[in-house]
DNA sequence: TTCTATAGTTCGGGAAATCGGAACTATTGA
DNA sequence: TCAATAGTTCCGATTTCCCGAACTATAGAA
């Protein structure tokens, strides 16, 4: 179990943030993750946002966001914690990300 | 040679947008076609935007961009006419390709 | 009309990314 | 030490992506 790698604020990449967030399932989570306050467990979060997705794919889903740099997860006891890097990529990207929240969220409706 | 298919505003697909932008190729092409107020024919906007892609490859780029319903392809003679729908696109997600656009532009400097 | 050139599209096969079950790892608590 | 829980990693099957070759559509010249 390697160490998990989370990217440096200012190598955080446009092209990986859409791509994390073009798959409906991982867009689910973020958008799940992101409006909690609190660092949600994968289960958890996939729970809230989408059912029946195998944990192996959960996994990668994770991997994916956490690798864009949307996410930071860190292991608290036998569990995963995830939060949201928000707060940082709109240090980097203003705006991007509350626009593709709300886009997902005026489709939604 | 079957005609070539563009969404309804309504049914742009907010996946559709991230996943065609999240390829650096294709959000060259864009950003160039959305850039000018006048048609580009593919040729023209690739060369503007990326050099050294294989022409098959361009067709597929621009598939990928008008089945998002971000551009609007249309005939003309010998060549095609290639414009952004920015303008239908922001009335369906306000704010969405500024703020996407913009990332890009932050990123490249 | 027929030939030729130009601008893209479509086809097809190999390369790369994605999905998901099974096995593995790390941690906690009994 | 054992069992349970929460994720990760491995790997084979499927899907998607890339790009050369062949094809289509249109314009202009002979």
């Amino acid at each position: 179990m390697r160490p998990l790698f989370h990217p440096q604020v200012e190598d955080i990449r446009v092209e990986a943030i859409l791509h994390a967030l073009s798959d409906p399932a991982r867009a689910a989570l973020f958008t799940q993750i992101a409006a909690t306050d609190c660092a949600q467990t994968c289960t958890a979060a996939a729970g809230g946002a989408c059912q029946a997705i195998p944990k192996s794919t959960l996994s990668q889903h994770f991997k994916v966001l956490r690798e864009a740099g949307l996410i930071r997860s860190e292991r608290q006891g036998v569990e995963m914690r995830n939060t949201s890097r928000c707060r940082e990529v709109n240090d980097r990207f203003p705006g991007l990300l509350p626009a593709i929240i709300d886009a997902q969220k005026r489709q939604a409706s």
